[in-house]
DNA sequence: CAGTATCCGGCCGGATACTG
DNA sequence: CAGTATCCGGCCGGATACTG
Protein backbone atom coordinates (compact mmCIF):
# COMPACT_ATOMS: atom_id res chain seq x y z
CA UNK A 1 0.00 0.00 0.00
CA UNK A 2 2.27 2.43 1.44
CA UNK A 3 4.80 1.48 -1.88
CA UNK A 4 2.05 1.92 -4.07
CA UNK A 5 1.49 5.26 -3.32
CA UNK A 6 4.70 6.49 -3.42
CA UNK A 7 5.46 5.29 -6.86
CA UNK A 8 2.02 6.68 -8.13
CA UNK A 9 2.57 10.34 -6.80
CA UNK A 10 5.94 10.36 -8.54
CA UNK A 11 3.86 9.22 -11.49
CA UNK A 12 1.47 11.75 -10.91
CA UNK A 13 3.78 14.52 -10.37
CA UNK A 14 6.10 13.42 -13.28
CA UNK A 15 9.40 11.87 -12.18
CA UNK A 16 12.27 13.80 -12.90
CA UNK A 17 13.92 10.78 -14.26
CA UNK A 18 11.81 10.56 -17.75
CA UNK A 19 8.53 8.44 -17.26
CA UNK A 20 5.58 9.66 -18.76
CA UNK A 21 2.84 8.75 -16.57
CA UNK A 22 -0.04 8.59 -19.31
CA UNK A 23 2.07 5.80 -21.21
CA UNK A 24 0.98 2.96 -18.83
CA UNK A 25 -2.60 4.25 -19.34
CA UNK A 26 -2.66 4.08 -23.02
CA UNK A 27 -0.36 0.65 -23.46
CA UNK A 28 -3.40 -0.50 -21.57
CA UNK A 29 -6.22 1.20 -22.88
CA UNK A 30 -5.70 2.05 -25.60
CA UNK A 31 -4.90 -0.22 -28.77
CA UNK A 32 -5.98 -0.53 -32.00
CA UNK A 33 -9.50 -2.84 -30.96
CA UNK A 34 -9.57 -2.36 -27.10
CA UNK A 35 -11.38 1.08 -27.42
CA UNK A 36 -13.71 -0.16 -29.57
CA UNK A 37 -14.64 -2.94 -27.61
CA UNK A 38 -14.93 -0.98 -24.03
CA UNK A 39 -16.80 1.38 -25.75
CA UNK A 40 -19.73 -1.19 -26.92
CA UNK A 41 -19.10 -2.52 -23.73
CA UNK A 42 -19.92 0.47 -22.24
CA UNK A 43 -23.08 1.87 -24.19
CA UNK A 44 -24.96 -1.34 -25.26
CA UNK A 45 -24.35 -3.42 -21.49
CA UNK A 46 -23.43 -6.97 -21.12
CA UNK A 47 -23.28 -8.95 -24.07
CA UNK A 48 -22.20 -12.15 -26.22
CA UNK A 49 -19.32 -13.02 -28.18
CA UNK A 50 -21.58 -12.65 -31.32
CA UNK A 51 -22.93 -9.51 -30.37
CA UNK A 52 -20.55 -7.71 -29.85
CA UNK A 53 -18.31 -9.52 -32.83
CA UNK A 54 -21.06 -8.20 -35.35
CA UNK A 55 -21.33 -4.37 -33.16
CA UNK A 56 -17.36 -4.05 -34.32
CA UNK A 57 -17.55 -4.60 -37.93
CA UNK A 58 -14.77 -5.88 -39.67
CA UNK A 59 -12.69 -7.49 -36.25
CA UNK A 60 -12.19 -11.32 -36.82
CA UNK A 61 -13.15 -13.74 -34.37
CA UNK A 62 -9.17 -14.46 -33.76
CA UNK A 63 -8.30 -11.34 -32.82
CA UNK A 64 -11.57 -10.23 -30.96
CA UNK A 65 -10.75 -13.15 -28.73
CA UNK A 66 -7.12 -12.08 -27.99
CA UNK A 67 -8.39 -9.06 -26.82
CA UNK A 68 -11.28 -9.93 -24.86
CA UNK A 69 -8.79 -11.88 -22.94
CA UNK A 70 -6.32 -9.62 -22.59
CA UNK A 71 -8.86 -7.26 -20.86
CA UNK A 72 -10.48 -9.63 -18.72
CA UNK A 73 -6.85 -10.50 -17.41
CA UNK A 74 -6.41 -6.63 -16.79
CA UNK A 75 -9.45 -6.49 -15.07
CA UNK A 76 -11.48 -4.29 -17.17
CA UNK A 77 -13.87 -7.03 -18.08
CA UNK A 78 -15.66 -9.45 -16.75
CA UNK A 79 -16.27 -12.95 -18.91
CA UNK A 80 -19.65 -15.59 -17.98
CA UNK A 81 -19.44 -18.87 -19.65
CA UNK A 82 -22.52 -20.89 -19.36
CA UNK A 83 -22.36 -24.75 -19.68
CA UNK A 84 -25.42 -24.66 -22.13
CA UNK A 85 -25.85 -26.45 -25.21
CA UNK A 86 -25.12 -24.20 -27.73
CA UNK A 87 -22.40 -22.20 -25.25
CA UNK A 88 -23.66 -18.82 -24.09
CA UNK A 89 -20.48 -16.84 -22.72
CA UNK A 90 -21.33 -13.10 -21.57
CA UNK A 91 -18.90 -10.18 -21.31
CA UNK A 92 -19.53 -6.94 -19.25
CA UNK A 93 -17.39 -4.43 -17.88
CA UNK A 94 -15.66 -5.01 -14.53
CA UNK A 95 -16.15 -1.96 -11.67
CA UNK A 96 -12.65 -1.01 -12.82
CA UNK A 97 -13.54 -0.83 -16.20
CA UNK A 98 -16.32 1.16 -15.74
CA UNK A 99 -14.10 3.30 -13.95
CA UNK A 100 -13.12 4.74 -17.36
CA UNK A 101 -16.35 6.40 -18.42
CA UNK A 102 -15.24 9.47 -17.26
CA UNK A 103 -11.88 9.09 -19.28
CA UNK A 104 -13.76 8.31 -22.18
CA UNK A 105 -16.32 10.81 -22.20
CA UNK A 106 -13.10 13.37 -21.79
CA UNK A 107 -11.43 11.70 -24.69
CA UNK A 108 -14.60 11.45 -26.94
CA UNK A 109 -15.36 15.25 -26.40
CA UNK A 110 -11.81 16.52 -26.74
CA UNK A 111 -12.13 14.99 -30.26
CA UNK A 112 -15.44 16.24 -31.31
CA UNK A 113 -14.16 19.82 -30.09
CA UNK A 114 -10.60 19.55 -31.94
CA UNK A 115 -10.11 16.91 -34.65
CA UNK A 116 -11.99 19.62 -36.78
CA UNK A 117 -8.76 21.29 -36.75
CA UNK A 118 -6.65 19.07 -36.70
CA UNK A 119 -8.01 17.25 -40.21
CA UNK A 120 -7.66 21.57 -40.93
CA UNK A 121 -3.95 21.41 -40.02
CA UNK A 122 -2.73 18.44 -42.08
CA UNK A 123 -4.16 19.79 -45.08
CA UNK A 124 -2.53 23.12 -44.34
CA UNK A 125 0.40 21.18 -44.22
CA UNK A 126 0.40 18.92 -47.37
CA UNK A 127 -0.91 21.79 -48.92
CA UNK A 128 2.13 24.16 -47.80
CA UNK A 129 5.12 24.54 -50.55
CA UNK A 130 7.05 21.92 -49.94
CA UNK A 131 10.89 23.48 -49.04
CA UNK B 1 -18.71 24.58 -39.75
CA UNK B 2 -22.42 22.97 -39.71
CA UNK B 3 -21.08 19.75 -41.21
CA UNK B 4 -18.55 19.35 -38.71
CA UNK B 5 -20.74 19.87 -35.99
CA UNK B 6 -23.03 17.32 -37.49
CA UNK B 7 -20.41 14.93 -37.66
CA UNK B 8 -18.95 15.68 -33.80
CA UNK B 9 -22.09 15.64 -32.65
CA UNK B 10 -22.75 11.98 -33.87
CA UNK B 11 -19.62 10.78 -32.65
CA UNK B 12 -19.85 12.17 -29.31
CA UNK B 13 -23.13 11.01 -28.61
CA UNK B 14 -22.21 7.96 -30.00
CA UNK B 15 -23.18 6.69 -34.08
CA UNK B 16 -25.92 3.67 -34.22
CA UNK B 17 -23.61 2.72 -36.62
CA UNK B 18 -20.72 1.06 -35.14
CA UNK B 19 -18.22 4.16 -34.56
CA UNK B 20 -16.25 4.65 -31.40
CA UNK B 21 -15.44 8.84 -31.12
CA UNK B 22 -12.67 7.44 -28.88
CA UNK B 23 -10.84 5.66 -31.42
CA UNK B 24 -9.79 8.79 -33.31
CA UNK B 25 -8.13 10.60 -30.71
CA UNK B 26 -6.30 7.22 -29.72
CA UNK B 27 -4.80 7.25 -33.32
CA UNK B 28 -3.85 10.33 -33.34
CA UNK B 29 -2.30 10.78 -30.05
CA UNK B 30 -1.50 7.52 -28.44
CA UNK B 31 0.91 6.05 -29.86
CA UNK B 32 4.14 3.92 -28.13
CA UNK B 33 6.64 7.64 -28.40
CA UNK B 34 4.04 10.54 -29.12
CA UNK B 35 2.69 10.20 -25.33
CA UNK B 36 6.33 10.82 -23.89
CA UNK B 37 6.88 13.18 -26.18
CA UNK B 38 4.16 15.51 -25.79
CA UNK B 39 4.32 14.81 -21.90
CA UNK B 40 8.07 16.42 -21.92
CA UNK B 41 6.97 19.00 -24.43
CA UNK B 42 4.12 20.13 -22.07
CA UNK B 43 6.64 19.35 -18.83
CA UNK B 44 9.83 21.19 -20.02
CA UNK B 45 8.18 23.61 -22.64
CA UNK B 46 9.81 24.50 -25.72
CA UNK B 47 13.00 22.84 -26.09
CA UNK B 48 15.59 21.56 -28.69
CA UNK B 49 16.14 18.17 -30.73
CA UNK B 50 18.72 17.14 -28.63
CA UNK B 51 17.27 17.73 -25.18
CA UNK B 52 14.00 15.99 -26.08
CA UNK B 53 16.55 12.91 -27.61
CA UNK B 54 17.89 13.18 -24.09
CA UNK B 55 15.05 13.30 -22.11
CA UNK B 56 13.13 10.42 -23.63
CA UNK B 57 15.87 8.39 -23.08
CA UNK B 58 16.17 5.10 -25.22
CA UNK B 59 14.59 6.57 -28.14
CA UNK B 60 16.79 6.52 -31.98
CA UNK B 61 16.89 9.71 -33.59
CA UNK B 62 14.78 8.46 -36.72
CA UNK B 63 12.44 7.66 -34.16
CA UNK B 64 12.23 11.00 -32.71
CA UNK B 65 12.02 12.49 -35.60
CA UNK B 66 9.62 10.72 -37.45
CA UNK B 67 6.95 10.79 -34.73
CA UNK B 68 7.72 15.02 -34.20
CA UNK B 69 7.11 14.98 -37.96
CA UNK B 70 3.36 13.61 -37.67
CA UNK B 71 2.92 15.44 -34.60
CA UNK B 72 3.85 18.85 -36.41
CA UNK B 73 1.69 17.21 -39.18
CA UNK B 74 -1.13 17.28 -36.65
CA UNK B 75 -0.70 20.55 -36.01
CA UNK B 76 -0.15 19.35 -31.96
CA UNK B 77 3.29 20.97 -31.78
CA UNK B 78 5.05 24.01 -33.86
CA UNK B 79 9.13 23.14 -34.85
CA UNK B 80 10.81 26.51 -35.65
CA UNK B 81 14.63 25.90 -37.54
CA UNK B 82 17.22 28.62 -36.89
CA UNK B 83 19.56 28.41 -40.23
CA UNK B 84 22.35 29.16 -38.31
CA UNK B 85 25.81 26.74 -37.42
CA UNK B 86 25.54 24.40 -36.23
CA UNK B 87 21.48 24.70 -37.04
CA UNK B 88 18.82 24.63 -33.90
CA UNK B 89 15.25 23.73 -33.76
CA UNK B 90 13.39 23.93 -31.24
CA UNK B 91 9.87 22.37 -30.87
CA UNK B 92 6.86 23.56 -28.35
CA UNK B 93 3.44 22.58 -28.26
CA UNK B 94 0.68 24.52 -30.21
CA UNK B 95 -2.37 25.74 -28.77
CA UNK B 96 -3.59 23.00 -30.01
CA UNK B 97 -1.53 20.74 -28.34
CA UNK B 98 -2.09 22.59 -25.14
CA UNK B 99 -5.49 21.68 -25.67
CA UNK B 100 -4.81 18.26 -24.63
CA UNK B 101 -3.22 19.05 -21.06
CA UNK B 102 -6.36 18.63 -19.12
CA UNK B 103 -6.85 15.35 -20.61
CA UNK B 104 -3.34 14.26 -20.20
CA UNK B 105 -3.72 15.27 -16.43
CA UNK B 106 -6.99 12.96 -16.41
CA UNK B 107 -5.41 10.45 -17.64
CA UNK B 108 -2.02 10.55 -15.03
CA UNK B 109 -4.82 10.72 -12.47
CA UNK B 110 -6.24 7.99 -13.64
CA UNK B 111 -3.24 6.14 -13.98
CA UNK B 112 -2.59 6.41 -10.75
CA UNK B 113 -5.77 5.47 -8.82
CA UNK B 114 -5.71 2.37 -10.76
CA UNK B 115 -3.20 0.88 -12.39
CA UNK B 116 -2.39 -0.79 -8.73
CA UNK B 117 -5.79 -2.63 -9.32
CA UNK B 118 -4.45 -3.92 -13.01
CA UNK B 119 -1.77 -5.12 -11.56
CA UNK B 120 -3.89 -7.28 -9.02
CA UNK B 121 -5.85 -8.29 -11.32
CA UNK B 122 -3.62 -9.97 -13.60
CA UNK B 123 -1.78 -11.45 -10.72
CA UNK B 124 -4.97 -13.14 -9.75
CA UNK B 125 -5.73 -14.14 -13.13
CA UNK B 126 -1.88 -15.80 -13.21
CA UNK B 127 -2.11 -16.94 -9.95
CA UNK B 128 -5.71 -18.75 -10.61
CA UNK B 129 -5.86 -22.46 -11.28
CA UNK B 130 -5.68 -23.02 -15.16
CA UNK B 131 -8.63 -24.58 -16.34
C1' DC C 1 23.49 19.96 -34.04
C1' DA C 2 19.83 17.79 -36.27
C1' DG C 3 19.02 14.95 -38.59
C1' DT C 4 18.92 10.94 -43.03
C1' DA C 5 19.83 6.19 -45.07
C1' DT C 6 19.63 1.11 -44.77
C1' DC C 7 18.68 -3.03 -43.08
C1' DC C 8 16.19 -5.95 -40.25
C1' DG C 9 13.23 -8.43 -36.65
C1' DG C 10 8.91 -8.85 -34.05
C1' DC C 11 4.32 -8.32 -33.24
C1' DC C 12 -0.20 -7.27 -34.39
C1' DG C 13 -3.81 -7.94 -37.07
C1' DG C 14 -6.20 -10.02 -41.31
C1' DA C 15 -7.67 -14.20 -44.15
C1' DT C 16 -9.11 -18.71 -44.18
C1' DA C 17 -10.44 -23.05 -42.43
C1' DC C 18 -11.82 -25.95 -38.79
C1' DT C 19 -14.08 -27.62 -33.86
C1' DG C 20 -16.18 -28.85 -28.92
C1' DC D 1 -22.38 -20.43 -30.41
C1' DA D 2 -17.84 -19.32 -29.24
C1' DG D 3 -14.27 -19.92 -30.27
C1' DT D 4 -9.06 -22.29 -32.01
C1' DA D 5 -5.37 -23.31 -35.58
C1' DT D 6 -2.30 -21.80 -39.39
C1' DC D 7 -0.30 -18.99 -42.36
C1' DC D 8 1.06 -14.65 -43.81
C1' DG D 9 1.93 -9.53 -44.84
C1' DG D 10 2.80 -4.83 -43.23
C1' DC D 11 4.28 -1.49 -40.28
C1' DC D 12 6.58 0.21 -36.46
C1' DG D 13 10.44 0.59 -34.06
C1' DG D 14 15.47 -0.63 -33.05
C1' DA D 15 20.53 -0.90 -34.56
C1' DT D 16 24.04 0.99 -37.05
C1' DA D 17 26.34 4.13 -39.98
C1' DC D 18 26.63 8.37 -42.30
C1' DT D 19 25.83 13.86 -43.53
C1' DG D 20 24.64 19.17 -44.52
Amino acid sequence: MADETIWTAAAATGDPEQACPVSPVVDLVFSRWTTPILWTLHTHGRQRFVELHRRIAVITPKVLTQRLRQLERDGLIVRTHYREVPPRVEYEMSDLGRSLAPLFAHLAEWGAANLGRVEQARHDHDAAPAR
